[in-house]
DNA sequence: CAAATGAGTGAACGCTGTTCACTATCACAA
DNA sequence: TTGTGATAGTGAACAGCGTTCACTCATTTG
């Protein structure tokens, strides 16, 4: 591991740089608004001088999307370590600083979940591939599920309904984590899919015409899914 | 009632024109292809012309959205109506209508949910308005849980556990729909959230991580709610 | 010191939404 | 029937966009 010359540091520098400006213009203008000569402009170049570190304004936004992601993991797994030794105050804890971060940065969120770009769904059968954003919150929420469930089992909604499709369906998911049971696993899912769903409509403004305050509703659907999670084993 | 002009007539062919054009752009190449130019070039007409008919090309996508929503309520309506008389059939065959429209359809899911016009949310405190995808969708899902309820009034399971400040949250749906307890109003957008989420997250290709088969997935996620709506009353 | 590498520029191409002046056509009233 | 006003459509133009290319200049390297 050698020092980085003078160039690399200005290259990285320049690189920071522009992605400082792309993300300003993100929250300022939303995602349409990130344009090459924009960045360039802001920054007293021309726009041809950014194809020295990115070949595409498309690769330039991938690359921003994937550090806004990187920010939200980062907040995600702060606020678990932060929430104590319980399990299900972990999950409560991440659950509820998905819905800080998404709310608080709108337009990054839906950089990051809306799929803006055609070209990131272009994994054909690539299941898992590591930028998926899904993958890596879902691993996030998974850690905390795992350890309940092997400190105390509880009571499983489905359990003995589950057919052999389900589990072969589910077999990415159990292929990173045998542990789980194919039951755990539903329902965790059930779980992230309440979560985005709920948080992506908020941010979406989809949920004015049924509720007023819609942190009161995240606050009673997380408390339906923790009595469904220990509605037997603990209280 | 009068009959329309010949020149009314050609006005409303002219637009349903330009928007089959738009439409045919949105499926073959994505939201971002639809271009007035290109709409225009497929007429056989010039850019400018289009302004006769739509202030700009954000109307045109707006009006189109309207549409391709329109579209979807119906065929969630024809489901529900084909699904018999019990309430639980019809939610089922309008959530898997829901699923089935969506898939099939990714371009226009997303053109309609993904918010990609940022003046659409523009609507200053303004709940409930007509052109929510939520509401009309939501009063799609209600009739049958309101029917079911009338019917054989289910075990909720938040029951008494409901606070002041989440019956006050959810204001604008009761509002709508005076007969629903909050217990269920809430257990209804709990299911919203679900099935939203989760069709979102296949149309987006954010489950490949977890899952290979969606379909398998959504079914049981709708296994699991049937079960929270009558997992008592009925089978 | 010379050669090679890299950063940055300016011009250009083709595309976009939008505006404006202008023309041709159609509907309708005197 | 003839004139008049509304309407549809055109072509040119403007500003902005992503991207490419030839070129210059500074920096690094042998």
């Amino acid at each position: 591991m050698t020092a980085p010359t003078r160039r690399e540091r200005l290259r990285t520098a320049a690189v920071s740089d522009i992605k400082d400006g792309a993300r300003r213009l993100l929250v300022t203008g939303g995602p349409q608004a990130i344009s090459l000569r924009a960045i360039a402009r802001d920054m007293g170049m021309t726009a041809p001088a950014i194809y020295r570190y990115f070949p595409s304004l498309e690769a330039l936004i991938l690359d921003l999307a994937g550090d806004l992601l990187d920010e939200l993991c980062e907040h995600l797994e702060a606020a678990r370590d932060a929430a104590g030794a319980e399990p299900v105050d972990q999950l409560v804890g991440t659950a509820r600083a998905f819905r800080h971060w998404s709310v608080r940065h709108p337009v990054e969120f839906r950089l990051v979940f809306g799929n803006l770009m055609p070209g990131v769904d272009a994994f054909p059968d690539n299941c898992g591939y590591p930028g998926d954003p899904g993958a890596r919150l879902g691993d996030v929420f998974i850690t905390p599920l795992v350890e309940l469930w092997r400190r105390t089992p509880f009571p499983v909604p489905l359990a003995g309904q589950v057919d052999a499709g389900l589990a072969e369906a589910l077999a990415p998911l159990r292929a990173q984590h045998p542990e789980l049971p194919v039951e755990v696993a539903c329902l965790m899912l059930c779980g992230w899919t309440m979560l985005y769903g709920l948080v992506s409509m908020e941010v979406y403004h989809q949920l004015r015409w049924a509720v007023t305050d819609p942190e009161a509703l995240f606050e009673a659907e997380l408390a339906a899914f923790l009595q469904q999670l220990g509605g037997a084993g603990r209280q």
